[in-house]
DNA sequence: TAAGATTGGTTAACAGTGTTAACTTAACGA
DNA sequence: TCGTTAAGTTAACACTGTTAACCAATCTTA
């Protein structure tokens, strides 16, 4: 049934994940995935052409939940401050809840980048390309003022995944508290691209 | 005689390094590395412990060269925002000119994170320490005006990263001038952590 | 100078890897 | 009921990291 069939290809999936999390690639094992699920190895080329492509699946599905949930959370808001706040949050937020599928695009996609056909990395950008065109609207409304969109958007994704790479890989300094530093980077972030209003 | 000892060694890490490079993690091979010598898999372990410690090495290498071209530019200055500035642009300079240890640092050290040993990841953190105490000094003299210098530090590196990235990964859109979208970008991150003169 | 130890490599072997080809077995359609 | 398809299996190949045992120079030193 395709019940079934969706459950062994799922399964192969997760288990690899959690293998790719927990060990690191260096020792992502066909035959081990095959037996943590209780299977013969190369059932695993039955829904995956080799290990490339299964690690390039999991990299292909991250990316794709990552982009939805930017582009609901957006789609949420009106204004388009609060577009660009909410993009910010939930970008986090899917970091924080799915850490395991976080991981490896940003483990996977650097370690393995030149093995990682160049369409489906063009498909990988919606998100980004969704916060641009949010940034490209404040400047119009005045809200930021940046000479290069391009350059902002790519500044906010490096210092969002510089904070949550903080906090994933408990680097964090034991006395200071996760959400308070998540929640006070976050404003940071945010406020460090808003036009300053001076009350005078 | 020790030039030849020292010889054997660097050879490994260099075709190790340009294997990693240009093949990516999964087909760095200690058959292969040897063969590109012409030398026996196993002399490799005369040299190295195993497969991990050889890329443990590789990084550990380029992590202490990197410190060593950052607290060289800053010792250079004097003032304050000099040293601060000073030291973006090595962390940029060693990124550029010696792209392939630039990269080992940032992919390896991600995807194998879980198998690096701890004590050896606290060394490789003295230019980001140095950064951030010339940020805390830049805030003591009026320079910046921050409430968290170490997440300030931490968000530098990454945009840095952000913006090396793309040059690096070749991701830059073709009309854009490479040399310029660098100076540009340090430029808007230098300026967006100094407190903004008001000409009134 | 001869004997022994050290240096810097070698080859052979083992267990584990990705992957392919050929086989099985169950379910389904006609 | 026969043939086909689906979903899996086992056996095998070439390659991987790594170890053990060996070899040939060179250095030390009595």
């Amino acid at each position: 049934m395709n019940g079934e069939e969706l459950s062994l290809r799922e399964k192969i999936l997760d288990t690899s994940r959690h293998f790719l999390f927990t060990k690191g690639y260096s020792s992502l094992s066909m035959r081990k995935i095959a037996k943590e699920i209780g299977v013969s190895a190369t059932s695993i080329y039955l829904y995956f052409e080799n290990k490339d492509h299964l690690v390039h699946t999991l990299i292909e599905e991250s990316v794709e939940e990552l982009s939805r949930a930017i582009e609901q959370s957006a789609a949420q808001k009106i204004s388009t401050i609060d577009k660009f706040e909410a993009i910010i949050r939930a970008y986090v937020e899917f970091a924080m809840s799915y850490s395991e599928k976080y991981q490896v695009i940003y483990v996977m996609l650097s370690s393995e980048m030149s093995r990682y056909p160049k369409e489906k990395f063009r498909k990988a950008r919606r998100g980004y390309a969704l916060l641009e065109s949010v940034i490209k609207k404040g400047i119009e409304e005045g809200l930021m003022e940046l000479d290069e969109p391009q350059i902002a958007a790519y500044s906010i994704w490096a210092q969002l995944h510089g904070v949550i790479s903080v906090v994933l890989n408990q680097r964090l300094d034991s006395k200071i508290d996760r959400n308070k530093f998540i929640e006070e980077s976050i404003e940071h972030i945010v406020q460090g691209f808003l036009v300053r209003i001076t009350t005078a």
